[in-house]
DNA sequence: CGTGTCATGACAGTTCATGACATCACTCGT
DNA sequence: ACGAGTGATGTCATGAACTGTCATGACACG
């Protein structure tokens, strides 16, 4: 039997989500954290880079699945970039499917504070960029692989974030399979309503300054 | 004659970008800034939050003109989503346009650091809901709303991206146009390449190590 | 049995951030 | 003109987030 038990890293985020759930993110302290693991606040350092961490540890799990479902999909599947977009977006949100309700609970987390919410959206650039390189990799334009990756993701990012809210029982592969076919109408939609006064005009009228730094 | 200089904030912006360029962002220190503009460290804090935000202070400067733009789009522009698209990011292209300078080397710092990189694309996100809302206030369904600005941001970011990178004589409006159409054909797309070996797969014949944590 | 490794604890030190309170020039009402 | 604000600032104190360094004890290996 090891001196030390070997799970530290798992009770210290164990401990983390916990902790950030009841006392909010910021008020959490690293102290706390650690007595909650049964650690000294240095070693929560020598698991975790920085107080944010122990949200993303392990967060790049599902990249490789990602990566690999487009790199190995087959003829029919990467026939067109929309159908390789179903299919790989499809396998992924399969992947996440299971984990719903953690998945709610650090979400809550993260959308409660600026610094996190930040991390996240590098974490999911970080994503496209490599999705973009597995795309060229499948032969696509530099130019299209980028604009694919981004559409792609905006719209998993969406269903994704609809998924967490509602609580019926559409899927998240299906709902990011309805999405994506709108792709192909949006850019055609005519806007219902005419031009209206201006926001900053409203703004202005409403609180007499214009916000600029001119006197 | 005041008993303080009234440009306090300016003169510790300037000194946080001089300083941040040549120390780069974190070992430069508040007591440094405050002390190259010539006030406290306290003063510093009493005109931003936090270290990060004397870089992002006067950074939603031009949101209220692309949300005026969207919101005041004559009949023509705002025919179609696409031509609305394209008449306010070229309006937002023209007026980020003579700061291009500055811009890259604000961007240089923040693509230094992860945090920082955070804060900006948390910006974005903003930007983008906002976006979006006065997209919904012209007409538009939220789900084409939504994708649209999430289209929009990424084709824009991308122009941008390449803007301040390349040194040509290409305007960002003209990079923006040149991207706009390349939606409707993007989809259609198709990989020049048979599907290859899994990135997991070759990463592991290369560590011999799948990145899991199952024994 | 000796030696090295590894996760950890303990302690000190730096930086960021914030609250409490004092200061000093300027402003405004009387 | 004079005294009471007002506002931007400085000084001090405190807490929390990190960081460097050294000591310790169990385990692995020969």
């Amino acid at each position: 039997m090891p001196r030390w038990p070997d799970d530290t890293r798992t009770r210290l985020v164990d401990a983390a989500l916990t902790l950030f759930g009841e006392t909010g993110y910021p008020s959490t302290t690293i102290d706390q954290i650690a007595a909650h693991a049964g650690v000294s606040a240095r070693t929560f350092f020598r698991h975790f880079g920085d107080k944010e961490e122990v949200l993303f540890a392990d967060d790049d799990a599902l990249l490789p699945l990602l990566l690999d479902t487009i790199a190995g999909a087959d003829e029919a599947r990467a026939a067109t970039a929309e159908s390789l977009m179903h299919h790989a977006l499809g396998v992924l949100a399969d992947a996440i499917e299971p984990s719903r309700r953690e998945l709610a609970a650090r979400q809550r987390i993260i959308d409660s504070d600026v610094a996190l919410a930040g991390r996240e959206l590098a974490k999911q650039a970080r994503w496209q960029s490599a999705v973009a390189t597995a795309l060229v990799a499948r032969g696509f334009s530099d130019d299209d692989a980028d604009v694919l990756a981004a559409i792609g993701f905006a719209l998993f990012r969406r269903s994704l974030h609809t998924w967490l809210a509602a609580n019926d029982a559409v899927s998240l592969r299906e709902r990011v399979a309805r999405a994506l076919p709108r792709i192909r109408t949006v850019l055609d939609a005519r806007p219902a309503h005419p031009a209206s006064q201006s926001v900053t005009q409203m703004a202005a009228s409403k609180t007499a300054r214009i916000p600029s730094d001119s006197p």
